[in-house]
DNA sequence: CCGACTTGTGTACGGCGTACACTAACCGTA
DNA sequence: TACGGTTAGTGTACGCCGTACACAAGTCGG
């Protein structure tokens, strides 16, 4: 028999919780999100998030990680810049997303398993589209930095997004093998 | 006569306050620069730093106000990739650079006057350049989103920044006239 | 000499993260 | 049926934070 089989049910879980940080924080912005604030929006009382998160820190990470989790894996079929255009698109709706007014928190991003599954599909693509393994690592960073940047930037939206993905790509296209003269 | 002279001397001044606040933060992060320790660093009660600034986020505006202001604006004479470059290789590093840990702050640098000169610099050798005034705000704001997106991403430091940036140039530069076939 | 102004001193309050000790509910076992 | 262990959530408490407010000390022009 499994060793496990408790029957109260907790109530409360990580996954509950992150839920109900992430819609404080869409509401009523990041610096809103209090571990008191949150365990009254979850009607209990602050030290009962600790049994699920070691402190606030971790709770950050958490809720920044299933952000860079939820990025959708493009399809492998089709032309690589259409790949890689739905793939940074996805990264950057996600960071700029959920996370919401999370734009703070964009470093600690880049360090979760998330966006580590993020690299390795960039990566994919690049490698399809002819890049040699160091060119495409040197490539998906410049790619990336465009990406994460242009949140911080803003700008008027999609159009501009892709007007510069599009120079970055061309001119990662043209470097692509070292001189084709 | 001048209506303004004072004899005694502030002892305080933002100058100061700003000083020894970028200290703080580039010691022990950004984290620990709280108006106690600021104030307790210059000997000085916490309500005396609300003289010269309004609250906290006054200070910390100011503060990377401070260092968005400090990027120099690069010569005006040589090749306009070179330029660029080290416009952009120097607002990198005043962004991380003083407001060092700062890396939270980024939004808020780009709403600074620093910012607006900057981005002035940068219009004027895209318009040298010869991008025409709308593609030059779009070729301006993307490489500003990867300038500020690489202090994020990281990487091997200045040849890999300058990598990316080469291969975004490259691409502005070839769409700078709608075309030339 | 005197009121006005400037600068920094104190005091106080509400909110924060969280350490720590506790209770209540439930389990498997005897 | 009784019981020790485990788990989930409850309370209490502490030290830090930003900052509102009232105040004293020093310096000015008149």
């Amino acid at each position: 028999m499994p060793p496990r089989a408790d029957k109260r049910e907790p109530g409360l879980s990580r996954e509950r919780i992150l839920d109900a940080a992430a819609a404080l924080a869409a509401d009523e912005g990041l610096g809103a999100l209090s571990m008191r604030r949150l365990a009254q929006a979850l009607d209990v009382w602050p030290m009962a998030l600790y049994r699920y998160f070691d402190d606030k820190d971790a709770l950050l990470d958490a809720l920044v990680a299933r952000a860079t989790a939820e990025v959708a894996s493009p399809s492998s079929a089709g032309p690589w810049r259409g790949r890689m255009h739905a793939l940074l698109r996805s990264t950057r709706d996600a960071l700029g997303g959920e996370t919401a007014t999370l734009g703070a928190e964009l470093p600690r991003a880049l360090l979760t398993p998330g966006a580590a599954r993020l690299a390795g599909d960039g990566l994919a693509i690049l490698a399809d589209a002819g890049f040699d393994d160091a060119e495409a690592q040197r490539a998906w960073r410049a790619l990336l930095a465009y990406a994460v940047g242009s949140l911080a930037v803003g700008g008027s939206g999609e159009p501009e997004f892709d007007y510069g993905l599009d120079r970055l790509l061309d001119g990662l296209e043209g470097a692509r093998r070292p001189a084709s003269a």
